[in-house]
DNA sequence: CTGAAAGCGCTTACAG
DNA sequence: CTGAAAGCGCTTACAG
């Protein structure tokens, strides 16, 4: 009743810029010119200033700084279109449009260019878009590679900050990279796999898409996979497989699986190395194919439906959405907040089962209401 | 080059009080009356006002009204002690901690409270701090179910709004619950035993602790577990087995285990229903017992230990800087911008491996640096 | 090179 | 019941 005993978190002792003009003696003009370094200031004077300012560990309110100047701050954004709501894409967007909601009161706005998948010269077109606007700030998916890496150029060329997001592309003086670590998440897969199949199955890994290169998730997520069979040492190896589909849509596809099915000598397990794992529950369903540990990537509405009828067995997640929402804060934290930002951003490497699945945040249906 | 074709996330098209008092014909102070309602306003021009509001969608600027409003906001957080840095309720914490960071500028100021894990008297002493401290909020880890009533019981008497971190009571007319499924948390501990071990395994579940009643995580984990087997069908069952330990300092621990192990004919897995499972796989290492299946709960340190030396399998983990961050700030959305909250969060249920434990945040240094 | 003044959108006494 | 004024901490021309 009478020892208060508690500890206060964070204490705010504000010191004004009115504080240090006053111990200057100086206005608080000059005190502002020597913090925002523009310049016109006697040497001596700021000398002086500089060292208050830091004795007295001086941090802007930012609240009072961005009601006072009605500065905006433009980001520009390009990722790959989305063609529907439950696309992979819209995810990482709607992290975005979070982020952007949540720094609209600091004057940041943000706009969103997006480019065709099947269309590397719509990405260029709206990357050189993206430097006619002068953006304070650039979020990309460097989807294309040559592509990216011309674009990346001009920004440095004009000195303008950039943020990858899902792909890497290593030496590029980017500010910051967030997105998942897939060669992590292939050893993830073939762990999995390894736990719940007996020493001797037959796994097969599909591919879907075309001109698969190093940079892209899918190899890296294969190469992972392998790696962990190859350094597991003791027990006898799994038999493995891989096979490549340049798209789903083909109408031949069903017989393609067959076949390979059948050269392999019939499967235990499928790992496909990114969303369209849904594809392949279909073809499992429509061929009452059962007993088959099936293992994908991301939560994909179509995904969700194939785990919760028990077709696919597990999906590894990499959330996208905080994905989105963490490049714009980056870009917030480094040009207005001058923070010091991470290099790399892996963001956490999600296993999703039939019985976790409510709990992640994208299928989670919004329950307001009463206690 | 010429078509522009972009979409530009969030426009911000700013209504001032100044433009609600222009339309209306009178002067911003019978508007700002108006917003928040503090009377002595002439009911017509009040309800021309409002209409005005409406029609423009006025929303405050945060920013102008907690600069020019030097009104502090006071949290208290009610939270068990910790003992080192390695300590689960520290994560929580860490939570709190950064949300305090950042509201700290829009005035708002955590006052912190700790009991002791053993002694209920401290939970109800640091209570009655709380209520005499008369704070705008409350987030509590209601650890003692009679003392957590009667706290809440006074809280309500008070109007006070407060937030259940980790575990829930319901009925007791909460702002929000912030934490884990247990339940769906046990049946996925199940799945992972049940995919990873032949059908006819033995299981034992380990609970630490005393006194568990069905609100605790341990026992709700528990029934989850059960559950997951007796509705799955077509397979035979697995042999299960529980077993209460009071204190894993009990220096006839071991001698515990050994004999109940004995007991039941051998064990194939191990599941601990919560943190101290590095108890269980210090037992292991001791006695050079391999190839059992162990799984437990959350990301301490000495778990994520035993994890990398390939003694624990599983963790299943549930964010906890993620559930005392959320818990201030949903206490901030309805106090300060008098949003509506949600009145149950659930937090994602992590399945954690050697493979991708580096990417759950507790665990990852910080890498600033060069590209 | 430096100071004084107006203003960002809101809140808070104060006068009428 | 209502308006006018001062002030929150900072920024931005402007005058000297």
């Amino acid at each position: 009743m009478s020892t208060l005993k508690y500890t206060v978190i964070k204490t705010t002792k504000r010191i004004r810029i009115k504080d240090i003009a006053e111990k200057a003696n100086v206005s608080i003009g000059t005190v502002d010119r020597v913090i925002h370094n523009r310049g016109e200031v006697n040497a001596e004077t700021k000398a002086k200033i500089l060292k208050i300012l830091e004795e007295l560990d001086y941090r802007p309110n930012l609240l009072a700084s961005t009601l006072a100047s009605k500065k905006t701050h433009e980001f520009a954004v390009l990722l790959p279109e989305v063609s529907n709501p439950d696309a992979y894409w819209n995810k990482p967007l709607n992290g975005v449009r979070e982020a952007a909601a949540e720094l609209q009161q600091y004057g940041v706005s943000i706009k969103l260019h997006q480019f065709s998948q099947n269309d590397p010269a719509s990405f260029a077109a709206k990357a050189n878009l993206i430097m006619e606007s002068k953006p304070e700030g650039v979020v990309l998916a460097p989807f294309f590679f040559r592509e990216s890496n011309e674009f990346v150029e001009k920004l440095n060329a004009q000195q303008i900050p950039f943020v990858f997001i899902d792909s890497n592309i290593s030496g590029r003086n980017k500010l910051s990279f967030i997105g998942q670590n897939s060669f992590q998440s292939g050893m993830l897969a073939a762990k999995l796999f390894d736990y719940s199949l007996p020493p001797d199955a037959t796994i097969l890994i599909i591919h879907f898409g075309k001109e698969l290169d190093n940079l892209n998730h899918p190899k890296q997520r294969e190469r992972g996979f392998y790696n962990y069979f190859e350094t597991k040492t003791g027990e006898a190896f799994e038999k493995l497989y891989s096979f490549e589909i340049e798209t789903a849509n083909d109408p031949r596809f069903f017989e393609m699986i067959d076949k390979k099915i059948e050269e392999i000598g019939g499967v235990s397990g499928i790992f496909v190395t990114n969303s369209q794992v849904h594809r392949i529950a279909e073809y499992l369903v429509t061929r009452n194919i059962q007993h088959v540990r099936l293992i994908g990537h991301d939560l994909v509405r179509k995904n969700a439906e194939f785990m919760r009828a028990g077709v696919v067995d597990f999906l590894i997640c990499q959330r996208p959405e905080e994905q989105g929402h963490q490049a714009i804060q980056t870009l917030f934290d480094h040009i207005i907040l001058k923070k010091q930002v991470r290099t790399d951003n892996y963001t956490s490497i999600d296993i999703v089962t039939k019985e976790n699945l409510d709990y992640y945040k994208e299928f989670n249906l919004s329950n307001y209401g009463t206690n």
